[in-house]
RNA sequence: GGACAGGUGGCCGAGUGGUUGAAGGCACCGGUCUCGAAAACCGGCAUACCGGUUAACCCGGUAUCGAGAGUUCGAAUCUCUCCCUGUCCGCCA
């Protein structure tokens, strides 16, 4: 969410941003609209405060009277009617307010200087690694779990619908191999502190991270209790410092969280449905950061490397993807998609996505630190990206690594977590 | 789920309708003192918004005592709803 003064304020950063984005057309009334609702808001400031001034005032006045004996009718009376006018300005603020609120909420984050212009056709590819594996004789993920008895997707789809999965035998091992492995690699070397966050959260933090009140149709919700189930780390982690100010001695923090992840996928029926590409419910390790503004440029790079770490370390064949501005998320400055090779689904599958939000999300949580000791508090930057999403990496593996026999072999630095060098 | 007891500034803690943004203490910062330190003393020490000025400092105003609504000329203080915490009981991994 942008700062209210920005209607007054940065008018030009702003379109120049939406344009950027390809969303200035759309969004433009909205703008308009903005900057009339700024300018009415501070003149029924100003009209209440005065009256609130002179209440105050009248109330003191009355106070003083009353303890010397004296008749105040008269001010109560006085201090009546401005109550009366103060209700109804105040309502009239409520209205303006609200809707200002209303229009900050469609306004999307303001991408940096770095992030190339346009739609998706504009992403960028500015990182390689590896070499894919051709996709000849590689069958894809769903039938070689399925010959393996590791991916029970019919007895999923029986227990709970469409869009689960069943792990089993090595594949629930490997799952838990996979999220040992990545806990420990960021936990030990990438140096982040390990969280292990509800799933289950509020609507207050929920709209602190921007799923709603926007995306809610997205959002599994509890019947009766007002609880949300969160559709990744992001939302739990990233809340931890909602409404506190942080010391700036203790930026940047990183926070490393294994969450389950549940997404209804409300909009996106039929898209990359096949096998474990997409699922209401699976398993994430997600990595945030909070870092001062002059230093998220630098710690999303960081960020984005201690993902790429593990595609490496795991020896699968990924391309880093820096998303165009209208590519790009809404509360998002700058994305990057790590996405790696899966020769049997034939496609690049985004394994991770790597964002900073400058101090977007940060604004809307109320998440602040102290520069020095007497100094206002600022708001900090977010970053946060996967490190990594279990399905895809695991399909990517499996695909990798499959056998002429049906077997499939097994990542070097997974082999003491699953106990095998094979699976088959 | 039931019954009590509570939620006040970074922390502790006073305060039941009228100069209370809020006593006092602790912590912290600056100063005096000291060779230096401690102690003592003096001073400072929330956030947001509006206006004036705007380069910064600053000045005036408004709001905030868990959240929201209400009563009142006036609410930390009274009423209602909700949230949270503690203790006991019930249930339970």
């Amino acid at each position: 969410m942008h700062d209210l003064k920005i209607f007054r304020e940065q008018l030009d950063l702003l379109r120049d941003g939406l344009r950027r984005r390809g969303a200035l057309d759309a969004l433009a009334p909205v703008l308009d609209r903005g900057v009339s609702l700024e300018k009415e808001r501070r003149t029924l400031i100003q009209a209440v405060e005065e009256r609130k001034a002179a209440r105050n005032a009248n109330a003191q006045e009355v106070a003083k009277r009353k303890k010397a004996k004296e008749d105040a009718d008269e001010l109560i009376a006085q201090g009546r009617a401005l109550g009366d006018e103060i209700g109804r300005l105040e309502g009239e603020l409520g209205g303006v307010e609200a809707e200002l609120q209303r229009l900050l909420l469609e306004i999307p984050n303001i991408t940096l200087p770095a992030v190339p212009e346009g739609g998706e056709e504009h992403n960028t590819i500015v990182r390689e690694w590896g070499t894919p594996r051709a996709r000849d004789g590689v069958r894809p993920h769903w039938e070689i779990g399925a010959a393996l008895g590791i991916i029970d997707l019919e007895r999923a789809s029986k227990i709970s619908g469409s869009g689960f999965v069943v792990y089993r035998k090595a594949g629930a091992r490997l799952v838990r191999s996979l999220l040992n492995y990545f806990m420990d690699v960021h936990r030990d070397e990438h140096g982040y502190e390990e969280v292990w966050p509800p799933l289950l959260v509020n609507r207050a933090t929920m709209t602190g991270t921007g799923q709603l009140p926007k995306f809610e149709d997205d959002a599994y919700a509890t019947r009766g209790d007002e609880l949300f189930l969160i559709p990744t780390a992001e939302v739990p982690v990233t809340n931890l410092y909602r409404d506190e100010i942080l010391e700036a001695s203790a930026l940047p923090m990183g926070f490393v969280a294994y969450s389950k992840c549940f997404r209804r996928e409300a909009g996106s029926a039929g898209k990359d449905t096949r096998g474990v590409l997409r699922t209401h419910e699976f398993d994430k390790v997600e990595l945030v950061r909070y870092s001062t503004p002059e230093a998220s440029g630098d710690q999303l790079e960081l960020l984005t490397r201690h993902a790429e770490t593990m595609l490496e370390r795991l020896g699968l064949p990924y391309r880093r993807k820096l998303l165009a501005a209208g590519d790009t998320g809404f509360s998002s400055a700058m994305t990057y998609d790590l996405e790696a090779w899966a020769p049997g689904v034939g496609a690049w599958l985004e394994v991770s996505s790597c964002s900073c939000f400058t101090d977007y999300q940060a604004r809307r949580a109320n998440i602040r630190y102290r520069p020095a000791k007497g100094e206002k508090p600022r708001f900090v930057h977010t970053l946060n990206g996967s490190g990594l999403a279990f399905p895809r990496t695991l399909a990517c593996i499996l695909e990798h690594y499959q056998n002429a026999d049906g077997s499939v072999a097994v990542p070097e630095v997974l082999r003491s977590y699953l106990g095998t060098d094979a699976l088959r």
